[in-house]
DNA sequence: CATGAATGAGGCTTCATTCAT
DNA sequence: GATGAATGAAGCCTCATTCAT
């Protein structure tokens, strides 16, 4: 049975993920990490065979749990593309709001991919999840297209890559300045870019 | 007097730029800085009062540098608003391109916007930056409005936020995948926003 | 009813003597012993209170062993000294080289009783080895006297100990340098010293 | 000029010495030897790459030390070759009593020479040592053969290893035992020897 | 001013040992 | 009895910073 320890492993990677959120990833102690998660501070290492493996698992548990609620989301979803954009938009954008001391994460997991050490493992994390959530979008706005509701001048694939950059982007202004209304700002943005899908 | 002074603290900065950028913050040791600087570890602290402050350095040289380029690249820009966004996005995005080795020392510097000890002066100095930034696009875009080649409608504040993101994050993907091409991206997304301010 | 519990303990430190033998004592996990004794890492402390138990363990193992088999051996020897002394010699050289790889287990040993935590016990034993089987060594240098095949000059003792050590000394050589013919040197060299026996 | 370094760098391996000879390799922590020699635990590392490199050091410090001693006073040596034997057991028996407290240290290197980490290094270089000193005492009694004073039948080569052996292993029983007379015991051993020698 | 040898705080990691099952 | 998950003491080593030259 692996189940008490995927459990538990589960535990420590939860418990990580808030002190990493909280110190940045340098200034965290494996100490830290421990009394979070209620354990001594060997047994991380019974899970984990380095600090630098607990935090890439912190990476996946994060990419796995938010990939996968958004892809799951996205298929379900019916009505005009436009209006798909915009729930897609709000929940996203919401979804992180309501987290956004974790978005710190983000940032310290971009930051490892350009560290030496954990560079390999997380630019190809990165670039594989960039890849597989840009067609996900991208056969949305053809499948406006094929409805007629857009242009068919629309570059589909640009404008996936651009929209998943923009939900990073405007998140990250609203992790340096709490008064910036990511909320509002992407649903302004957003109807004036379905202005230009509908007329490109 | 002050000119040899400041002299060398340029070149300590250029230099510990590069090798922030190589290494990441936190594996890039002062003596590596030195060495790549051609003087003694001492040296440095004679400019700078810690490692941090000359990563705190790095960052205002590189923000300055790129914020009164593009600053003073845009007043100089005449004709239809729709073509001088263009030149600023092409503007932008090949002078990244150009070196995008360098733009590690972006996710560095979020990186540091979320660390404890220098969470501080990092966060403010983005807030700071995009405060700064996004009112000079927003006002490119109210001259569109103004000269009637954009709708009414549009929220120029929320257009300027998040196409100044979408630089960002499309020189992350970028980053991440030196497959992806950020320029033709960024084109034909543009198109399409154009086509949106225009129509909206 | 001790029947099974010693058996048990044995086979431990039959397999322990292997992975010290290979692995050296300080690069020895319990849990490595554990594995190679088929069993649990607690089950040892069933047996063995710590580490350096153990470790003593093996050693007084083989040290019994060892001894007991060349005690015997000698007692039951006959005809010439001279001709005893080369049985010895053999029986001894062969011995261990045919389980060279078990010599290191020598060298261990030799190392804890410099270690301050067992120095006392294995500096004792040691003491004690060397105090036991020196006089059956002079003994039968002394049988030579008495028969009249050794000179009366000799000192049987010193004689004794200096075997004993050129035994330990030459094993030594063999395990450092596989090309070092440890046998034939000790035939070489006993022949010398059987002649200045007989002739001191 | 590498006079001073050299200098701290001897320094190092004598405080070094001392502090591995009382406790052992395994229970010595760098700071033991760093305050031993009266300077900070990363001064250290500002010499020696790591513990076992230090340990290294003295090694080679101290086989350096005792075989160019030893190699020069046996050069310097005339008269009978039997009289020069004598003369070299003296010299190295005395030598060590004296600083018996140190024999620690062999037992220490030769029990590196089996663990897996250090192996390799301490393995060749008693290899090495023991191919270097055997044929100048191998050439002393080839001497002794050419000069009429020993037999033609000894094989010289044999006799010098079991020689060198036999003071490591009385020094060892020595080290062992406080009671036990190293000096007096390769004294009688020798005139033995010498005896098989003349006659065999 | 410039230097780099010296420093020691601090953290990751290992592993003997314990103890609840 | 047997087990192995959990523990935390302990130590090697790094590296920012200082300061005597």
């Amino acid at each position: 049975m692996n189940g008490p320890r995927q459990k538990k492993t589960i535990h420590i990677v939860t418990a990580a993920a808030g002190v990493f959120a909280y110190n940045g990833y340098a200034a965290t102690r494996m100490a830290d990490v421990a009394q979070a998660a209620g354990i001594g501070k060997g047994t991380i290492y019974e899970y984990f065979r380095s600090k630098e493996d607990l935090f890439f698992a912190v990476f996946q548990w994060l990419a796995q749990d938010t990939g996968r609620q958004a892809t799951l989301a996205i298929r379900e979803m019916t009505g005009p593309v436009s209006r798909r954009l915009e729930q897609i938009n709000d929940t996203i954008i919401n979804k992180w709001l309501d987290q956004l001391n974790y978005y710190s994460l983000m940032l310290e997991f971009w930051s490892a991919a350009s560290a030496p050490s954990m560079r390999h493992r997380f630019k190809q994390a990165f670039r594989n999840a960039y890849r597989e959530f840009r067609p996900i979008i991208a056969a949305l706005l053809r499948d406006g297209i094929r409805r007629g509701e857009f242009s068919e001048k629309i570059d589909a694939e640009a404008v996936a890559a651009t929209l998943l950059g923009a939900w990073d982007a405007l998140l990250l202004q609203a992790w340096f300045d709490s008064e910036f209304d990511a909320l509002m700002t992407s649903r302004h943005f957003l109807k004036v870019l379905i202005a230009g899908l509908m007329n490109a």
